[in-house]
DNA sequence: CTGAAAGCGCTTACAG
DNA sequence: CTGAAAGCGCTTACAG
């Protein structure tokens, strides 16, 4: 059942439908008209042989297949998966198929020979998650082999088309919401590389300053719910924080563990906001206030974004997508005896 | 910077090197030995002139080009997720590139079509994901047309070459220690699809069959936790439940927190176990008990079954990963009152 | 509308 | 070790 035989080729639809090679191409791409009664004996000579064309010949002739290359640092992360499935949804509808490649490393030969290993597809194009530092490797190992977009949490400055989530008017509502609740300053926890131009990190930092207020030191973390527990540990160490803005989901909860072992209450005692609003921010106790994102549908838009750049209509665009503040049970004024604990 | 110029042909650099076409392809491919002078000036000019051989060309005279397809149900649940980035990790490791393909629906015209436009390149191979019913419904749509291999939790009846996570022993492992315990039963909260030959509702019917206990009604689900949150609401109502399993660690939790909003301690009156162990797991309060599935290995081993399969090494081997119950907080024999209050 | 011819960029025998 | 030739399976002008 699972051992290949020879696959029919064009030749053999044509053999059997009595008509010429070139006329069995003409009713598969129907670039030229084709008599009905001809048409038909190809189609059914087609259906009886199984026959699919090959898609390597197609490619070698017309210099590209419907091939529409992924890169990213990660593909189990949430925003990353969530980007991902928007891509994927896009160009199947769009008949593409996505060949998706993990950038692990920043070293500049692995990045190269993963994606030499892909350009040697003549694909269509090239869609690079930027979400962290091999983004721009990565899109420097590209170079102008090949129509290319990129997707960005930040409004970076980059030369490629690129989709942007605007992540640092998102930090800088999460943060002044904070403020207006009453919290004299608010902390961050950062994902890695988030405080570059138009980061998280810059509309926290933005925030604080127009407000008046003291600009704590960033308490580094990676992506993971565990990082985000330590990062809690340092931050119930501070004693004055009541309130705290991480840089995703998986570390506001890891910091609400932290923070629940060391006896505060959240949100009495700290309120705490996520980003990304991911399916278990809602359901966490207490529920979690985020920033969501709408990472399908940045997926999508770089898709339609990369169309466009290898139709050649479109060219440099920048489309943002708006980030969204939820508000949940995780913050709340602080308490006046906290305030004045802090205080002195 | 971002406009493809027509990127340099084989003949390019057997011109800058001086010398024929077959001597450039032979320092490529290694076939046959070449003289070092020769090598030299042919690296040098490849080099010199970014040269990457076509693949679509290659693909055509041999018949195949370095892609895997893997098809799936989805991209972004934790599972699937995980076991697509073993495959990738495999995949990337052994020079071949992978494509990815979402099958949303078991509408056998859809599936057909995405099939045919993945198919219709020169693949080498196909990992489906069986987690689901579009994936027999997948399997059929290949046929024999290419080297197919089937990753899926549970021992089915398939007749593709298959890894297999073990869960009708998983099932009936955290069944039985839940039994262990001193619950007088366990319900189960599945994810569909899991009752079928193999599946986790087996092992769970088995253990609660063994043990002479009875066997109460399965409550369904999605795979989401808020679909476990409304089958937590379903359970609370039930009255004397005192354990439950959850077919994954998001049902757990939704099941946590309706258990929680219900007025029930956990594990104090009810005892609940997940699937997974997904990273939030071990930080929810109370830290989830939950059988471990390694999902990541488990897509290494489908890639390497399948490299068997395409070099007919092996054929149909079928792996087992195990799962591991892993004991958190959120188990604990049941509180005699809570038992005392069940009998009456 | 339709067939014969050429060509896409490579690799693989075939002769030396 | 190395070049000239053929061929992989398609599509695209070119003539009718």
């Amino acid at each position: 059942m699972n051992s290949p035989r020879r696959a029919p080729v064009i030749a053999d639809v044509a053999r059997a439908a009595g008509v010429s090679v070139p006329t069995v191409s003409r009713v598969l791409t129907g670039s030229t008209p084709v008599s009905d009664e001809k048409r038909e004996r190809v189609l059914r000579a087609i259906e009886m042989l199984g026959y699919r064309p090959n898609a390597a010949a197609r490619a070698l002739v017309r210099g590209s297949q419907p091939l529409v290359a992924v890169f990213a640092g990660n593909t189990t992360r949430y925003g990353y998966a969530r980007t991902i499935q928007g891509i994927e949804e896009a160009a199947r509808a769009a008949g593409r198929i996505v060949v998706i490649t993990v950038i692990e490393s920043e070293d500049e030969a692995e990045v190269r020979a993963a994606v030499d290993l892909v350009l040697g597809q003549t694909i269509s194009g090239a869609i690079v998650l930027d979400y962290d530092p091999q983004g721009a490797t990565t899109l420097q190992a590209i170079g102008d082999s090949v129509p290319t977009v990129v997707a960005t949490p930040s409004a970076g400055y980059s030369t490629f088309p690129s989709i942007t989530m605007d992540d640092e008017t998102a930090g800088r509502e999460a943060t002044e919401y904070l403020l207006g609740l009453g919290h004299r300053t608010v902390h961050h926890i950062a994902i890695p590389h988030s405080g570059g131009p138009g980061g998280r990190a810059v509309g926290w930092r933005t925030a604080l300053e127009a407000a008046g207020a003291e600009v704590p030191d960033i308490i580094g973390a990676d992506w993971e719910p565990m990082s985000g527990y330590r990062a809690g540990q340092q931050l119930a160490a501070i004693g004055d924080a009541t309130a705290v803005l991480c840089g995703n989901d998986e570390l506001a909860m890891g910091v609400a563990r932290a923070l629940a072992e060391a006896g505060l209450r959240i949100p009495q005692d700290v309120s705490i906001i996520g980003f990304d609003d991911q399916p278990l921010a809602e359901l966490w106790q207490p529920a979690l206030t985020t920033v969501r994102q709408d990472f399908v549908e940045l997926g999508r838009q770089a898709y339609a974004l990369l169309d466009g750049v290898i139709a050649r209509t479109t060219s440099r665009r920048i489309e943002r997508a708006k980030p969204e503040l939820i508000v949940r049970e995780s913050t709340a004024a602080p308490a006046p005896e906290r305030l004045a604990a802090a205080r002195s």
